[in-house]
DNA sequence: GCCAACGTTGGC
DNA sequence: GCCAACGTTGGC
């Protein structure tokens, strides 16, 4: 199995790269958008590499990165009545939405912002600089994720 | 806080 | 199956 490569959004008010640094792994649950889930489900295996991008955030972009920890798994949160991330459409028997775990990896020293990503050559098609996406798991190519690692990088080196 | 873009729902 | 209305996302 080929490793795969992806973006995954949360807004800072709810968990960040340095939530995830202080917790070593995370829980991915909540996520409630049918191609987010396909993704999770279907495609993400343990050692994937992550790009965690905080949306809604100033500036917004990529703050670090983290590691799929678990593949998909049924959210255990959407047949808990009460829960914020109940549905009722979901059961344990027949789970609708599914949930991963994420290791950490790095924390950036600052954020490759939306405004850069959309400025670097060879970021172009990227999803998450088009126009209107809102989608907040998301793949990217091997090439997008070196390019995005080594602008993280270059953000540390230049605050030394 | 505004609002454009998007996904989902529900009436027909 | 269409599409208007609605709720949500997320950049600015």
């Amino acid at each position: 199995m080929a490793k795969k490569y992806w973006l995954m959004k949360c807004e800072p008010a709810a968990y960040t790269i340095a939530d995830l640094k202080r917790d070593g792994t995370t829980s991915w649950e909540g996520v409630r958008n049918y191609q987010a889930r396909n993704f999770m489900r279907d495609e993400m295996h343990v050692g994937d590499a992550v790009l965690f991008y905080a949306s809604n955030a100033d500036p917004s972009g990529v703050t670090g990165l983290a590691t799929i920890a678990r593949a998909g798994y049924p959210d255990q949160f959407s047949w808990k009545k009460g829960h914020k991330y109940f549905d009722a459409a979901s059961s344990k028997e027949k789970p609708l939405w599914y949930m991963v775990d994420l290791a950490f990896k790095k924390q950036f020293d600052g954020t490759v912002s939306l405004a850069t990503l959309k400025n670097t050559p060879g970021l172009e098609d990227m999803v998450v600089t088009r126009r209107g996406s809102r989608l907040s798991v998301q793949p990217v190519t091997k090439a997008e994720y070196d390019i995005v690692v080594r602008l993280g990088s270059k953000l540390q080196s230049a605050r030394r």
